[in-house]
DNA sequence: CTAGCATGCTAAAACGATTTAGTCCGCCCC
DNA sequence: GGGGCGGACTAAATCGTTTTAGCATGCTAG
């Protein structure tokens, strides 16, 4: 039908109108493959072959404008350059922004990357799992993705969940997290912290918790059960709804209020429940960050845009994200067999307007 | 040196330890590989083979664990089932809603895609078409991302810069919007509506505020050249910061109250500088919505999050994306020589807290 | 009895590279 | 004069599929 139908090669016809073959520069040249592969790919093997030669190739490589077919020498050299990203949901702030630092740096190396989205289904992540192994990925970044079982495959979590054998797990410091966020408090005076806890099934959630109580154990802090509100969410996969982050927030800032129990501050689980936290304050007729500082965590684009602006524990997601990359790559080269379990990475605080000393009254 | 090293096969030898190939299968079975890829796939030459063969093939395959091979597959049918997207940037906000919807449509159907961020800069663009073209993509989504010439694969640009050749445009239908804006400002009795324009190299800034006029126009507004004011960014790529935006809406709402001109309402650009604006006006005093009502563009995520909430023009990122995906890949399907050159997408109004009646005495 | 035709398969050639194991030629040197 | 060697290449196998073009075999019909 169409022109480019019409190839019957067979052999080492001319071929017009397709692709130029490695086969079509060899012929160019009165050339076996061999040498134009040779040269092309600068084997070492190729040192035999005289200079003039080699200029001669690439000269004709130039002129025909041949690129390599690299399904083909996918095939061939058993590698595909390229690895998995599974992660809950493409669109959503965490997960993009990781994926931005992953990016930088597989392209950086000559990778390219397959990503899927698995919202949070267990099925759908299993299922993904084995497309892309079919496709043959040399390995996996997994983004704030549970897995079970040991992979098949060299794979690097963020925000992973559990230990798993073989799998590099890149964290944030979350004793960092909780000495700078809970340090910036102390220091302005502030003595009565309220916290949200996150989801009970949230990778950080338990770690987060426990640094900071040791955190509050350090600066001699108390922490008041009455203040610390646990976030309930809603079944998996719900957990990533902005929406309803920032819903909870709203009511957990009520909820607040409602215990009757004093305090100067709130350190949240994250930016959205922040958000809502500090919108159910100015609506119960408190002030923040005059009656109520608030601390957030993450650092996401709204974050700065909030009036007051957010004070919040910034994660470096790029950053982890490429440190994940690096990482993965590290393992595929010969090199690594020696893969650390686990990376840190260290947040930063960013003080903006929501946190102040509180009022001497308080 | 590793185990897996260790595989010395020619012709049909056990190959234990590795995938387990068609070959294997075959031999498995004292059958061909020939009957056995027949089987496999279903194709209509399989009819001759006879239903029990069939079953046993496939009995072979599962228990065996057999995988196609996809590379090998690509390589002999010429098709890769993967598809190249071009950004600037993937942790942007705009992109990834639009890639969430991309992936949707595209793993839904059996694709896969590529990603590569270009950030804005000719050179890395070329680089990165050439090397997706390399992998064999089938087609190319661009999303934000000016081209030039004419390209060599069926492609589908989301916010594209210009009309080319060959290549469907999928837009938000600007007309709707001015009119869904406008009519939602004028309906509450806004007269006087000050407007900031986008930049001049953006894809959009030019068809949407021709839309501006015509829907002033029919609604009988006039607009006052001293409250039109264009954002003016810096130089390419620097357009996509949301801070930078931010920083230009403070700005331009502080200029629009120093042209003295009055005004009851403002139609941003886009919803990151309608909140640099709310912030501006709010610091000088004035009340949103009381004193000034605030439309933006976009809905982005903290659009809903700020004080008060902000009513604006939502873009269906995701639907785009879909769109733009499912649109390509009816081009690369047989059917497809007539394809539109454009593919015009609704947006809707969301109507939050920025925007109420003008004061009786404004 | 045999041409013809299903039926149930298979051999072998692609796809476009890489890579191993040579080949051929000329020259040197004993 | 021939063994050895280095230089400049190349033939052919291979990666794991798909697909075209047949090949036996047995039955049926004339």
């Amino acid at each position: 039908m169409s022109p480019a139908r019409r190839n019957r090669t067979s052999g080492g016809e001319p071929n017009s109108g397709k692709a130029v073959r490695l086969k079509d520069v060899a012929a160019h040249l009165g050339l076996s493959p061999t040498t134009v592969s040779l040269v092309m790919n600068r084997s070492p093997a190729a040192k035999g072959i005289p200079p003039e030669t080699q200029d001669r190739v690439r000269a004709a490589a130039a002129e025909l404008g041949y690129r390599p077919n690299f399904i083909a020498r996918s095939l061939r050299r058993q590698r595909t350059f390229a690895v998995g990203v599974l992660l809950p949901e493409i669109s959503e702030g965490y997960a993009a922004g990781v994926l931005g630092g992953i990016e930088d740096q597989l392209l950086r190396e000559g990778y390219f990357y397959l990503v899927a989205g698995h919202h949070s289904k267990p099925d759908l992540f299993d299922d993904y799992l084995q497309l892309l192994t079919e496709r043959s990925v040399e390995g996996l970044i997994l983004v704030n993705s549970p897995i079970e079982q040991a992979l098949a495959l060299p794979a690097v979590a963020v925000a992973g969940h559990r230990e798993i054998a073989g799998v590099t797990n890149v964290v944030i410091n979350h004793e960092m997290a909780a000495r700078l966020a809970l340090g910036h408090l102390a220091e302005r005076g502030h003595r009565r912290i309220a916290f949200f806890k996150g989801h009970a099934h949230s990778a950080d959630t338990e770690s987060r918790w426990q640094a900071i109580v040791a955190a509050s154990a350090d600066l001699g802090l108390e922490i008041d059960p009455r203040l610390t509100l646990q976030l309930s969410g809603d079944a998996a996969g719900k957990e990533f709804s902005p929406e309803e982050g920032y819903r909870e927030g709203h009511v957990f800032g009520r909820k607040l209020l409602e215990t009757g129990a004093r305090f100067t501050a709130l350190f949240a689980f994250n930016d959205v429940s922040a958000i809502g936290a500090m919108r159910a304050l100015t609506e119960n007729g408190l002030r923040v960050p005059d009656d109520v500082s608030v601390v957030g965590f993450d650092d996401i684009l709204s974050a700065a845009f909030q009036n007051p602006s957010l004070t919040t524990v910034r994660q470096p997601l790029h950053e982890m994200g490429r440190r994940a990359a690096a990482e993965l790559l590290r393992k595929l080269s010969a090199s690594g067999e020696d893969s650390p379990a686990a990376i840190t990475i260290e947040p930063t605080l960013v003080v903006r307007n929501s946190t102040a000393p509180p009022r001497s009254d308080a």
